[in-house]
DNA sequence: ATATTAACCAAACAGTCGTTTGTCTTTCTA
DNA sequence: TAGAAAGACAAACGACTGTTTGGTTAATAT
């Protein structure tokens, strides 16, 4: 199981000890993974963590606490903090990417594909155990040194509200980059508000917030 | 100069060194203060520090290293790093609300009044040196100890936009609440992605997020 | 002019951070 | 079944954290 791919020039963070600058960092596995092999543990709650706490302000020996690991463990894993979230960064894009794929596969009509993909969004931002949260919650910039990458990371998954907004039958006048930006911020923000015990499930709220932007509200009463 | 009112419950964050439970806390300034006095410059420091960095992430050091105080000294004027927050987030909370009472001010049409309104708040929000981006930036759960007061504070602030939207000549169908969120949502999270070297000003966004919620989205093209 | 005190400085404290090193056990492969 | 490697543990490293303590200086009121 190879971890380390990128040449890391990112000695970055909490200068605790200095790196050997061209020194091998770190012993990589090479062979096949073994049954008994806690990263899929490991993974899960680093997400876990990162979601609820964000990222510095979970550390690594919070991560590995429920599953009974120490902390220089995560080592084996992953080189450096920034790369275990890397990790769960792109778990995250994957399983929320997989979810909007899968609900807008089988719709056709343009707001009925971008109603999909917006119920499913919002189910993964606010279901309160997937990595999906940690793509929302954490910004590239709390992780100087890979903030490119989980820019690059997010980027993928975004671009696919363009391409459900390019579809859709417009007047003229609207910009879709402007619609776009003001529908997914409106989504996304919801992880500041919402609570499980309110009256509104995630996707009844995706659903209203299509509608708003459908209705004309600039009409009078009635 | 008085800072410290409440009872002091919190000894949360992190167990430096345990406080004394019942002692008197911190020498609090009873005299008038005097004309040497870097509370403000202290309090500016501290916002610009956790407006880009978050809460957790800026340190005390690297808050007054920029005025040459030294991180002990902020005990002078704040028995916590939390109450430093809360004085930073309420000088926040005070700023974008004056400005947004100032721009409604003499507006009486209610489409203008909540457009002013969130012209005003985005400018605030984006502005690069204002006390107001801490209130959206950080969360009220980043200090567990003072997150009631701070969801107190953006409450506070926030009740506003109730009344704007509840003014507005409406459709039956459309829940205020919804609508409310829903713009508020997307102005928030503009934090995260607007670049200052982008095509559009704050004023602008805020001006189309508007346009968009009028405009009937449904119609057809032209 | 003197006493008071606001507003710090200087230096340390204990705890936590991300990280490293060396060792050990378990699992797989030859 | 022997050897090798996967996957950890145990314990420490130095830097950094929020916080405390005691002393110092300069502005203020008397």
């Amino acid at each position: 199981m190879r971890i380390l791919e990128q040449p890391k020039t990112s000695t970055r963070g909490r200068p605790g000890t200095k790196r050997a600058p061209g020194a091998v960092v770190h012993r990589v596995a090479e062979g096949l993974p073994r049954r008994h092999n806690r990263l899929p543990q490991l993974l899960d709650e680093a997400a876990s963590a990162f979601a609820r706490r964000g990222y510095v302000g979970a550390s690594r020996r919070e991560i590995v606490q429920p599953i009974g690991m120490l902390a220089g463990s995560i080592y084996y894993h992953f080189p450096t903090k920034d790369d275990l979230l890397v990790a769960v960064y792109r778990e995250g894009v994957n399983r929320i990417s997989e979810k909007v794929d899968a609900a807008i596969e089988r719709r056709h009509e343009p707001w009925a594909r971008l109603e999909a993909a917006c119920v499913a969004h919002l189910t993964a931002l606010l279901d309160s155990t997937d990595y999906s949260q940690v793509v929302i919650r954490v910004r590239p910039g709390d992780a100087p040194a890979v903030a490119e990458q989980l820019a690059a990371l997010r980027n993928s998954y975004e671009s696919r509200f363009e391409s459900l907004v390019a579809a859709l039958p417009l007047p003229k006048s609207v910009a879709r980059r402007d619609m776009r930006l003001f529908l997914m911020g409106a989504l996304n923000w919801t992880q500041t508000w919402f609570s499980e015990s309110g009256p509104l499930a995630p996707e009844d709220i995706a659903r209203r917030f299509i509608r708003l932007l459908k209705t004309n509200l600039a009409k009078e009463p009635q």
